[in-house]
DNA sequence: CGCCATTGTGCAACTAGTTGCACAATGGGT
DNA sequence: ACCCATTGTGCAACTAGTTGCACAATGGCG
């Protein structure tokens, strides 16, 4: 139940319409938080419905209208509260580590290409961290904000760092096995 | 949509029960794939219903009874079929990194103690890891499915030691700032 | 001027996962 | 013999996320 937070969070860090909110939760935000556009007006709705947000006020609230909306007080109280609040960790679920498993027991057939697809992708989304690093955190950059923000992408840096390191580990695993045995029935 | 694959692979591995299964899916299959019984007994009746799994004839099949599922050969189908057809990795949701990146804009107070417990239960975790790991993967254990299996818990144990070094950063960082400003208004 | 691709907003239906409860059988204690 | 805690199975309702579609405004192009 996190969606409508991350939204509150993106509004602060600069008051947005629907669409620019989408695009940016293709960037930043959605690296760790991801939505759709349709979950977004959703959201947007129920957060103005609660008082937490409220659309700016423009001439024309016809439909194909740009809306930006911007975060009312009660809205970042909300915020602070459930960023302090403790919360359990949600079970993770990871298809390609069951896959692996599953591949144990019904042949690794077909399953090495995925990986190596997977490790190709988790490249570019570190070369992607890494660009983003070299630009939005130089040396001396380090205000608070800045230091918590760095330092959420650093865990995105670490963890694809990780994906790239056991992938390469796992393809070159699979590539010293016997192989696609009983792939298919 | 892969809680049934995930049961395929378990009953493959062993017939089970429901329970059996659930207590399975607390350890091992669990770890990366997590359910509630609920939806367990919810998915056996499915996958029955589709001829992927049948019920061990027993004499009694009323309701507080044991029933064993085995897997038939059409389950193994499809597992394999699964198994090897390309999948796109799903987008990440971790609320802690959201949380943190929430308190560069409202402020850190109560996060840190928070990050403090998540770092604790990492460990736990990563220690879990290591004895199973010990228990179940000796020097010599090496057929391809204790390779492949052994694959799958090489990553339990990197993650779990990727988060415990990243959280141990991030208390040491947050120890060194200004601390909680406007936690709440 | 009219067409139509693009931008921006939104609803509705569906799928997957979670929460809360119910209830039968079993087996040990009194 | 009876109680009741534990084991095992399951339904129903709810919440969150996804997919598919619809439709208005804008602006460039013939």
């Amino acid at each position: 139940m996190s969606l409508p937070h991350a939204i509150l969070t993106a509004l602060l860090e600069r008051p947005s319409s629907g669409l620019e909110l989408t695009r940016r939760f293709d960037k930043s935000i959605g690296y760790f938080w991801s939505a759709t556009h349709q979950q977004i007006y959703r959201e947007l709705g129920r957060l103005e419905a609660e008082g937490y947000v409220r659309a700016l006020p423009a001439e024309q609230p016809a439909r194909g209208q740009k809306k930006r909306y911007e975060v009312l007080p009660a809205g970042r109280a909300e915020l602070a509260r459930w960023t302090s609040a403790s919360q359990d960790p949600k079970p993770h679920r990871d298809a390609l580590l069951l896959r692996l498993r599953a591949a144990a027991v019904v042949g690794t057939g077909g399953l090495k290409d995925d990986l190596r697809r997977h490790l190709e992708l988790h490249r570019r989304q570190l070369a992607e961290y890494e660009e983003i690093e070299r630009r939005d955190f130089p040396p001396g950059k380090d205000s608070t904000e800045d230091r918590l923000r760095h330092l959420v992408l650093r865990a995105g840096i670490d963890l694809e760092t990780f994906w790239t390191q056991w992938l390469s580990h796992a393809v070159k695993e699979l590539d010293g096995l016997p192989g696609a045995e009983d792939t298919a029935d």
